[in-house]
DNA sequence: GCAGTGACTAGTA
DNA sequence: ATACTAGCCACTG
């Protein structure tokens, strides 16, 4: 089930997220050892399947933020996820990276 | 094997 | 402050 190497490395690094912190795309990418694949990353997690543990929502772009144009449910499920950790978001729905970002 | 795509980022206007 | 652009390169069809 394994489709490629390169997910699995991203749903680890993923994974390895702290509770109650958050990491951003280019951040899982370094991590993963993938520099500069950001874009690696969320195509991953967009195939990950719902049945997966991997805590995506810990998961945000620069700005502290989910795109997902394509599918805003999810952002709002992220909310609520994020919410139940213990992660504020500021009055402009995202996350505060400075306070909740994760650092090796 | 080639062409299109993208949960991104950093830079420029 | 927001909007648009180019760069990036693995994955899919």
């Amino acid at each position: 089930m394994r489709k490629s190497r390169t997910y699995f490395i991203i749903y680890e690094t993923v994974s390895a997220i702290p509770k109650g912190k958050v990491a951003t795309y280019g951040q899982i990418a370094r991590l993963a050892g993938l520099p500069g694949h950001a874009r690696l990353v969320g195509y991953a997690l967009h195939n990950l399947p719902d049945a997966s543990k991997v805590p995506w929502h810990r998961v945000v772009n620069s700005k502290g933020r989910i795109s997902l144009d394509s599918d805003p449910l999810a952002g709002s499920l992220q909310r609520a996820l994020l919410r139940s950790e213990g992660i504020a978001l500021d009055r402009d729905e995202a996350v505060v990276l400075g306070k909740f970002q994760w650092r090796k």
